[in-house]
DNA sequence: CGCTCGTTTGAAGCTTATCAAAGTCAGTGG
DNA sequence: CCACTGACTTTGATAAGCTTCAAACGAGCG
């Protein structure tokens, strides 16, 4: 078992594309630092100009977007192998947050060593690309939930997406993963209040769609709950492909 | 005045960076064809596998996500210049399809050609992949007016974002561009009915915010808009820097 | 044991959806 | 020139989904 930062990348890369023995070891090779955070803690702050991009090794992250009024959305959640801020090196302003919501560790790469690992390595830039490019058609998904999916539905579709993210880099199997964030933290992710999150999942849990006490996640049936929920895996991209 | 297809485009990356008059001729050099349709017209269709991206040349387009029950959501919309299926190259399969909004024409790029120029030209590699996070970033604006701001709030968003996505391109100018699209669509935009949609619209007229009529948006304090729709312009990456 | 954080419950109110129909306007054919 | 057509906008009435506020409940922790 690797205990490489990169490890859970590399799964999420070969899931896309097969990745060769060489491109591989150019990823190993790539120089970071490692830093924990709590729960909670902020990673990146938002109006920030990070000079690294950060790559989530374990725990769950979540770009937060803050308004006037205090309330919150998250905009996307991170998983282990992410990496979350990938295109920090492009976008130079960060008009957005990003926070633990769980405790995490991070390996962060600095850009230039992003940039050098691109320019000597097109595919494997391509790739990179190609990640950047999921986490919008997520975003859309997302966006088709939120306008026009009921509070359920949309629910239903998060798990399905995360529940097949996470078994790519290994962190899900038999219908089961950990996913220790408050309802609170959900509701900022489906745009709901709290309240009425957690009237539908006691809702979902009666059905039988899901079982979630505590940390984990269980998808009893997940044919069951995509249908409902309308979820379309093509998002996600998770086909071997030459890219 | 350029009547090249490319003119706009070059535009969108000069407002983000120097293109130099090299990499601009590298552009004007890809291979295209033309292609015009007519308002609510197919472009490209969900779950096609195209072998060409389009760049939009005139006309206003959207990503169209469609639902079970027969209703839809506009995930993403285009305006002349925004290189609409850039990422189609890498992503392969559409997860959803790209309608006209009002009549267009679109230049297509086959995806050999995109590849050979971003292989020639890393910098111009990067400003590609940049437009690709710049929608990205959009998105996430999209996902937090869609989780957390009223209606109102999120059609004065949607406007905000428009007319300087348009002005850099030179549609728009002293408050005003063309946006001849319905309410119905502004409604799948919004993640709204139409009803209420057009109530809304009727609120922010009365209050000054917006003259809407016919085709033409005209936005006569766009500060006022901005602070009202909590528009932040970060998202949009105006700024020239080396990239 | 009490404290804190998170989940659950209840009740009232507001935003938005739905259904149905009328009004408006540009374009078309008689 | 006028009536007709079809697409779009506007209005009204009612219902559903979701929010808000407030409080109780439960589990883990010092």
């Amino acid at each position: 078992m690797s205990t490489s930062p990169f490890a859970r990348l590399l799964k999420t890369l070969e899931a896309r594309d097969h990745i060769s023995p060489l491109e591989a070891a150019r990823v190993e090779a790539l120089p970071f630092r490692l830093k924990s955070y709590k729960r909670n803690e902020e990673i990146i702050a938002e109006g920030s100009r990070p000079t690294e991009s950060c790559l989530l090794v374990e725990g769950i992250v979540g770009r937060m977007n803050y308004l006037q009024d205090g309330s919150r959305q998250v905009s996307a959640v991170h998983i282990p192998g992410d990496f979350v801020d990938l295109h920090g090196f492009l976008l130079k302003v960060m008009d957005h947050g990003i926070n633990a919501l769980t405790p995490c560790r991070v390996a962060y790469v600095a850009h230039p060593h992003l940039r050098d690992l691109v320019d000597a390595e097109p595919h494997l830039g391509r790739m990179l690309w190609l990640l950047t490019a999921i986490d919008a058609a997520v975003g859309r998904a997302w966006i088709a939930c939120m306008g026009r999916r009921s509070a359920a539905r949309h629910l239903a579709h998060l798990l399905c997406e995360l529940y097949l993210r996470m078994e790519v880099v290994g962190l899900a199997k038999d219908g089961i993963f950990e996913f220790p964030v408050s309802q609170v933290d959900i509701s900022d992710m489906l745009g709901l209040s709290p309240v009425h999150t957690n009237r539908v999942l006691q809702e979902m849990r009666q059905q039988g769609l899901v079982a979630w006490k505590g940390r984990k996640v269980e998808i009893k049936d997940f044919d069951a709950l995509a249908e409902f929920g309308e979820f379309n895996p093509l998002c996600l991209n998770l086909v071997q492909e030459p890219r």
